[in-house]
Formats: C-alpha cells, structure tokens, sequence
DNA sequence: ACCTGAACACCGTTCAAGT
DNA sequence: ACCTGAACACCGTTCAAGT
C-alpha cells in the first residue's frame, strides 16, 4: 500500500515526539507509536534519522534547549540538528527573550534569561531527563554564552570567577526546574505561582551573592 | 534445572542494577539483563518487586537519595522501600555527613550538608535521570528538612523565606550535578577538581546571598 | 515463600524492495 | 529521495508450575 508519501521532516518528527512525551512520558515514546502519530510507517523515521532513537533523542534536548516562545505558542527556530557531535549542529537562537535589553542593568538582563529559560525547561518537562546526560551543541549556545559573560564580568567578576558564575547560573535554572517536577504530585508540591515565587527568590540571592 | 535457590534481596537487586548503570547507562538496564548479574531467572525479580522496573526504579531513585558514603566505600543503609507512595517507605538518614556537627556555624552546617549530598548524587550520577520525574519519600528525608530548616532559621530567615531557601539549596545541588554531568565529554567539559571549585565557589555565592 | 519456564505483546533496528 | 513490509533479536510482564 503506498499510503503516504510526504510531508515528513526531521521538525515534525520532533515536534511529535515532544507531543507523546508530553502525553505520555519520555517511556512511552516508540518509534512504532511516533510512525502512527506521523501517520507513516515507524522505519520512516530512519530515513531522517539514520542512526536510531539515540539520534532522535539529541535532536529532541537540542530542540527543547533551542525552542522559542512566540505569543502563547511554542515552536522550534529552523531545522534543528541532532547534536551528537558529528558535524551537524542545531539552528536557533537560545535566549531570544532577552533580545533588545541591551541597555538594562548586568542583573536585569540575567534574569530575564534565567526566567525565560526556566520557563522553556518548564513547557518541555517531559523531556527533561533527556538534558541530564545531553548537551548538544547549539548555535544559539554561543550566543547565550556571551549574554551571561558580558553581565558577569559588568558585575565585576574576575576572569577566573565568571565562567564558573554562569555554570552557577545555569546549574541553578536546571536544577529548580527539575526539583519542581520532581515534587509533582506529592503532597508537599507548590503550585504554579509559588514555585515561580520560590525561583525568583533563589535567582536574587544568587545574583546578590555572586555580584558580592 | 533448579539452578538458584537462594540470596536474592530488594537491596541485592538494588545494589546490582546500579552496577549495571554505571556500566552500561540506564538504558542498559534489562530486567533480563538484572537476572543474569545476580545469577537468577529474569522472573525472579518479581518476587521482591511486585509491579515491576517501574517499582524497582522507585526503589533506585529511594536508594540513591538515601545512601551514605562510609570510609571511602559507597553503601546503602537498611532495605530501602520502593518508594512508589503505597504504604512502604525508605529506610535511611539523607545527611549523615553531617552527623555531629551541630555546633558549627549555619552556614558551614549547610557546606557540609551539600558536599555530602553533591557528592553522592555524583557517585550514582548514572541513574541522575531516574531521580528528575521521582521524589521518592525517605525517613532520611525528615531529617535533612530539620537540618536545613534550623540553619536557615538561624541564619535570621523570615518563615516564608526558609522552605524557599531550602528548596533553592536543594535545586542547586541537583543542578550543578546534571550540568557537570550534562558535560562531560564535551570539549568544553572541566576537570573533577574545577567542577569541585565551581560547585564551592556558586555555593559560597548562594549562602551569601541568602542571608543578606 | 521463592524461583522457573513458556508464552504474549511489544520494542529498536536491518535489509531488501517498492515508487 | 523517500517510504514500506517482513524479519530478527530483544524487551517487560503474566501465569501456571515447580520446590
């Protein structure tokens, strides 16, 4: 039966895939149930992905650590990479929100980065333990890496300390999101509103403390 | 052929499955694989994990937060529960480095306390992705709240602040873990000994900025 | 109580084949 | 180039059976 014959591209399939990890965890991703959610047979799939899930599972943490949020919806910034390090790389740009807040002071820039990346860690939870042992390379990354070293080193940070103050930073952001969901679903879980109140609370302390 | 008859244990299993983890990653984790490690049919896990990998994964991620290192050796301390929140609960104090030193300064409490805790989710950092949608309850769990709780209490935070400190405390461990791990392999990755020096230096920072 | 062994539905992946 | 369909080795889990 030639059933279907277009309209797959390594963005749908990945787009899919975040759908089904957002319905039904990062466990219950297959290939099979992807191919029918693309309405295609599940070994399509190989053909944008050559190497296999382990692929696909990169081009996943590098899309989610590239995405942008754009009025309400969420969606990816051109065809991304796979990200396992063997001459492809994604495309998109990582701390969008932040675009045209040159002028603003060194700790109100980092943390509308901090709050914008937080909240696409958030849209992309499912995922998460995907980041835990990916760091694709982005091209966006770049751009992120000379946002948070400009700021540190206006705050007045020495050469030696501002790398480590944005590992901090970005260690920080991770590890919040993560400890949110993590403790979703227990009894002792805050809602929505009180656990962004917490991250603010932890972000100020730690520009107060790394700008000391 | 009545191979096996005999040894086999929830902490056994736990213990052998996280061997299998460092070794081959948590996706080389088979429940098939698990039986051959411990010399026993694939079955025989049941018995002592009666709802299967998700339940031993529960009981994984109860391990890892609840272990202590002695002496150099990693171990766990008591049968550890499942942890999947129906009716068995962990054995295990969550901060026992800290034993004994309730006479230092807050802040040096809390050092010590997240270079225990640091340190032992880097010891177990294979199954780091198991503890990020799982917050297994722990008896241990009680008294590193009561720990946290006092110093920050002591350290002259308002009732509102101390749960959020503790939780940006906690985030922060968890976080500066995964993004150490997260890079390992990359050409951008540091050594033990900076990744040691950067953990410090963004705690020293985040104490600091919490007691302002 | 503790473990085995066969069975079932599902999985990732390869490969030859279709268009 | 892009997708199918059959095949293979593996997986989690159930269930009846052994001791």
């Amino acid at each position: 039966m030639s059933r279907n014959y277009a309209g797959l591209s390594r963005e749908r399939i990945i787009v899919e895939a975040l759908h089904i990890i957002a319905g039904r965890g990062l466990g219950g991703l297959s290939m099979r149930r992807l191919g029918d959610a693309l309405d295609v047979e599940a070994m399509a799939i190989y053909h944008h992905f050559p190497k296999g899930k382990e692929q696909l599972f990169n081009a996943i943490a590098a899309y989610v650590t590239t995405a942008r949020v754009v009025s309400g919806l969420t969606e990816g910034q051109g065809p991304p990479g796979d990200g396992d390090g063997e001459g492809e790389e994604a495309t998109g740009a990582h701390p969008v929100a932040v675009a045209g807040a040159d002028d603003l002071p060194w700790d109100r820039r980092l943390t509308l980065w901090a709050e914008a990346y937080r909240e696409r860690l958030l849209a992309y939870s499912g995922a998460l333990s995907l980041l835990m042992h990916r760091a694709p390379h982005t091209v966006g990354e770049e751009d992120t890496r000379a946002l948070l070293h400009a700021a540190f080193t206006e705050a007045g940070l020495s050469e030696d300390d501002v790398p480590r103050a944005c590992d901090t930073l970005n260690a920080y952001c991770l590890g919040s999101v993560a400890h949110q969901v993590r403790h979703e679903g227990r009894e002792d879980a805050v809602d929505a509103a009180e656990a962004l109140a917490g991250f603010r609370f932890g972000l100020r302390a730690l520009l107060t403390g790394l700008s000391g």
